[in-house]
RNA sequence: GGUCCGGUAGCUCAGCUGGAUAGAGCAUCAGCCUUCUAAGCUGAGGGUCAUUGGUUCGAAUCCAAUCCGGAUCACCA
């Protein structure tokens, strides 16, 4: 048990034996004490002053000599200052922590609970390739699965592939009038890149027919309509829609190019997926739902043949959920998928991991699920994410601000050679060595930047920050984990017949106090669903070490003692932040 | 306009289920490599926690109002 409900534990029996009353967790504070002061957690005595008619002095006094004497195993000491009860914390508890975990490699992650939750995560458009705003998506859900997990749930990894649409149809089109047959092959391009590339062709290309149209007298609104790019596209849709043999071939054809290209992209990245949805099998689901919706009168239908919902009792407003012509809309998709996942899976939870610009969409079809009293509703939980935006300003397709995925991983791995090469610390690498160090670093850096920040908030990536590797970043944490190891290299911790005798130094036992936190951190990271918390609770221990680096000697310390005890710590906190990190999709390197 | 989210150091962010003198990184300045990796460490300066009012022993944190920024409110997805 964590050390904090230990105290709390031994503080509510104590104050049920001084004073015959019960409290729980609730009506009192456990704090970490401050630097400042002595001792190490510290339990806020102004809530029990009021149902004990105590003052200040006389509850710390009688509470603090009760945990002493009674609980003398787990405190040595207290003071009062003002309402803050400080106790000071055996040194023996922190370090029999140490020893039973120092090589547990499950230490900080929650058993088994047999409970399953799906992450729906990454969820493209198969017409233009990833870009930053995508790799917020993808570390998230990657992230987020893993700690989860990390907290003894079953997971599953899904991602719906948006491939149909008119967005498709566009890219398409062009591919037909500009293309003369060229390929990823023929033109040697990656296959998402390619086909992007012609839904830029079709943008442009629709913008001259509009411009001329205009020219020619025609009102902005009716060109827009008119242009014959846009009057083919729409074609294609239905022929698409009436399964149309050639307009499927080359759909399935141009699909299989961004296929390859998102694959090469997702490897890189390290993202994957136990189960992949594709709208094109999906988008005809719910309408069955919609049905049985009508006969429990949850849906109504207008005169038009129209079907609605009416959520205004609940600050909503009405939503369509099946055109008047019976096709269904983006909202009926929904509904079908996330009945199709629960009967697919049986999940307790279903995670989407989607931009906060669907919030009100999520919103709706969390309602509209309960509603229709499905067993699954009150599983669903939106992962809202904020816009990654640049210092300049939000990214735009139209004025070519936008990063793209790739460009942006070959750029960072370019920095991590740089400054690799500069610092020459890994000169007897091997080409393959450092090939793999350069994408460790530079991965590392991109998604600490990216997944240190609370997920709901929207970001700014500012390229120069998210390449330093100084600081608040992966590869400082990288670089700790590799000096650690570098010692543990020279001699490895003998173990568990080891007892301490001397008392523990500063920053021995913050280090200790720090690393026994793990398991608490990761059971909040899961639960508040958000890895930040993680990425600076890691960044915190790394910090903690470095201090303790350079203050103490591991291999030349004052005793053989204190060097058993150091390379035990060494190993705990080597171990968890390569697990930390591992959390958050990032590798460690032994060397660098 | 309705709903939702945000506003903390020059910049990027923690802290927000109320607790002690509001913390990091970057940037600036000053130190530290004969000793386990200096991608490191130590120190300094830098704040009206958007504003105003309320709740109370105590408010960056909770409540209300206001100001500013953003998202969203399609028979698009």
């Amino acid at each position: 048990m964590a050390i904090q409900q230990q105290i709390q534990q031994a503080a509510i029996e104590s104050l049920e034996k001084l004073y015959s009353k019960s409290f729980s967790a609730k009506d009192f504070q456990i704090n970490k004490t401050k630097p400042e002061f002595e001792g190490d957690y510290t339990i806020v005595l102004f809530s029990l002053l009021k149902p004990l008619s105590k003052s200040p002095d006389a509850l710390g006094n009688e509470l603090g000599k009760f945990l002493t004497e009674n609980y003398s195993q787990l405190f040595t000491s207290y003071n009062i200052i003002k309402g803050f009860l400080n106790l000071t914390i055996a040194d023996n508890y922190w370090t029999s922590v140490l020893i039973t975990n120092y090589n547990n490699s499950c230490f900080g992650k929650g058993e088994a609970n047999h409970k399953k939750v799906m992450v729906e995560y990454s969820s493209p458009n198969t017409n233009k390739p990833l870009h930053l705003g995508h790799l917020r998506n993808n570390f998230l859900g990657w992230s987020i699965a893993e700690i989860i997990k990390a907290n003894g749930y079953d997971i599953v990894k899904s991602c719906i592939v948006n491939d149909r649409g008119i967005h498709i149809c566009k890219s398409m089109i062009a591919w037909q009038m500009f293309a003369n047959g060229a390929t990823p092959k023929s033109t040697n391009t990656k296959g998402d890149h390619f086909v992007g590339d012609y839904y830029v062709k079709f943008n442009n290309e629709y913008k001259k027919q509009v411009d001329e149209l205009v020219a020619g007298g025609m009102k902005k609104d009716d060109a827009e309509k008119e242009a014959p790019i846009m009057k083919a596209t729409q074609q294609m849709l239905l022929d698409w829609e009436a399964g149309k043999p050639e307009v499927m071939q080359l759909w399935k054809e141009m699909n299989s190019w961004v296929y390859e290209g998102f694959d090469e992209t997702y490897n890189r990245i390290g993202s994957n997926f136990d189960k992949i949805y594709y709208e094109s099998n999906t988008y005809l689901l719910g309408k069955k739902t919609v049905q049985e919706g009508l006969e429990k009168n949850v849906f109504v239908q207008k005169e038009d043949g129209s079907v609605w919902i009416d959520l205004t009792a609940d600050g909503l407003d009405e939503k369509i959920v099946q055109r008047k012509d019976g096709t269904s809309v983006y909202i009926t998709q929904d509904i079908g998928l996330a009945q199709q996942k629960y009967e697919e899976y049986k999940i307790d939870q279903s995670i989407y991991v989607i931009g906060d610009e669907q919030n009100y969409h999520m919103k709706v079809l969390q309602l509209i699920c309960k509603k229709l009293e499905l067993p699954y509703a009150d599983g669903i939980y939106h992962l809202s994410y904020g816009m990654v935006e640049l210092p300049t300003g939000k990214m735009k397709s139209r004025e070519g601000t936008v990063v793209d995925a790739d460009d942006l991983l070959d750029e960072m791995e370019n920095v991590a050679r740089q400054k690799t090469e500069e610092l020459g610390k890994v000169k007897d690498f091997t080409a393959e060595e450092l090939k793999e160090l350069y994408k460790t670093l530079s991965l590392g850096a991109l998604k600490f930047y990216l997944l240190r920040v609370d997920p709901k908030k929207k970001m700014v990536f500012n390229p120069e920050e998210s390449i330093d590797f100084h600081g608040y970043t992966g590869p400082f944490i990288q670089y700790t984990h590799a000096r650690i190891k570098s010692i543990l290299r020279k001699e490895k911790a003998q173990g568990s017949e080891f007892a301490v005798q001397s008392a523990l130094l500063q920053l021995e036992k913050e280090l200790l106090i720090e690393l026994e936190n793990y398991p608490s951190v990761i059971e909040q990271a899961g639960n508040e669903h958000d890895p930040s918390h993680l990425a600076n609770y890691i960044y915190s221990i790394a910090k903690t070490f470095n201090s303790f680096y350079t203050e103490h000697s591991v291999m030349n310390a004052e005793t053989e003692e204190k060097k058993q005890l150091r390379l035990l710590i060494c190993e705990l906190t080597a171990n968890v932040i390569a697990s930390g990190m591992q959390l958050l999709g990032i590798a460690v390197p032994e060397r660098m």
